[in-house]
DNA sequence: GTGTGCATGTAAGGAGTTACATGATTGC
DNA sequence: GCAATCATGTAACTCCTTACATGCACAC
């Protein structure tokens, strides 16, 4: 069976402790989703594959009259797992963003809806930071003090991106805002 | 007809000069790869599209015997294009990159597979920071100096987000080399 | 008792990629 | 003469999203 990022997504998740499918969705929503969003509709597939394949396990479990299933991840799952983090192959990384998009023509509009344009943009990264700091840096944060560091480094990192941007996009502001004035 | 991102790419491309489907392409890749991607199997579909919405203008164009169609933005597409820059409504940016998702559950490596990912995923971020220089701001800065100033800025943007990305990474490494030692 | 969150799945459709198919031009 | 690049398009496929369908649990 071909196993693609998803598939080690959902490993990985197994593996850090997160048991049901929308456990692993809520989970990705607020670590990886900034670098491999994924949605419920592929993750239950998923969860089946995976399971069919011998690499996870699952059980029922469910909350009083509530169906649940709770997963976990076998010794052959972690081996893959573990084959993929040492591979070096990598598909190269996609961006999508509209708004950088708009920004590249943004010469075809006058001075005036340029700088609304970048403040918008810029307001909206400086928006993003404040987010992953108040919401993924606290359990990031947590999980590396219990010797589960990465997380948390790549949250610094998301942060240290869109901070980067508003950055840049306020330079350009300013410097867009004096020429006209 | 409705409009999508794909769609005011190639309207934005015709705008700055570009005209067959397959120069358009070249130029986006140049440029507005980093943040949205497009194959000339999505060029030529919309080429036609936005014909027959009256947004372009299409002529042949022969080059000798080799057959090629020219497309210029018509005054619809125009207004069409400066509509979409003056939105304010976006579609949430969308990133997948398999090397961070790898990152992110590098926990379950041993130190050294850890500082080897680590470093890998470094040096190809310096090597994309280099890339850009290289190739991208000798054009965009040429355009700037022309008073088209937004493609620098982006090529600018971009380069500093692989700066810090690379820099975040370095960091990590030197971390995790002295707590291994 | 009501809304929000927990919980699992499927079906249909859309967006985008890869591969296919074809051929001319230019520089070495 | 040969390889790289210019040039246009289509078909099949894959991946992913949205919408649908259903129902329990818990807090207010």
């Amino acid at each position: 069976m071909k196993l693609r990022p998803p598939s080690y997504l959902v490993l990985g998740m197994l593996r850090i402790g997160l048991r049901s499918g929308y456990e692993i969705k809520r989970g990705a929503d607020r670590s990886t989703k900034h670098f491999w969003p994924m949605s419920l509709a592929q993750v239950y597939p998923e969860l089946a594959r995976l399971e069919e394949a011998g690499l996870i396990t699952g059980r029922d479990d469910p909350h009083g009259a509530r169906a649940r299933r709770a997963y976990a991840i076998t010794d052959e799952g972690n081996e893959a797992l573990l084959d993929w983090l040492r591979d070096s192959h990598d598909e190269p990384p996609q961006v999508r963003d509209e708004r950088l998009v708009r920004l590249f023509f943004a010469d075809a509009l006058p001075r005036d809806d340029q700088i609304a344009l970048v403040r918008r943009l810029r307001e909206s990264h400086e928006a993003e930071v404040t987010r992953i700091q108040e919401e993924v840096m606290p359990i990031s944060s947590a999980a590396e003090e219990a010797g589960t560091i990465f997380p948390h480094a790549l949250a610094r990192l998301s942060s240290d991106i869109f901070s980067t941007i508003a950055g840049a996009l306020d330079e350009l502001e300013t410097r867009l805002s004096d020429e006209s004035a």
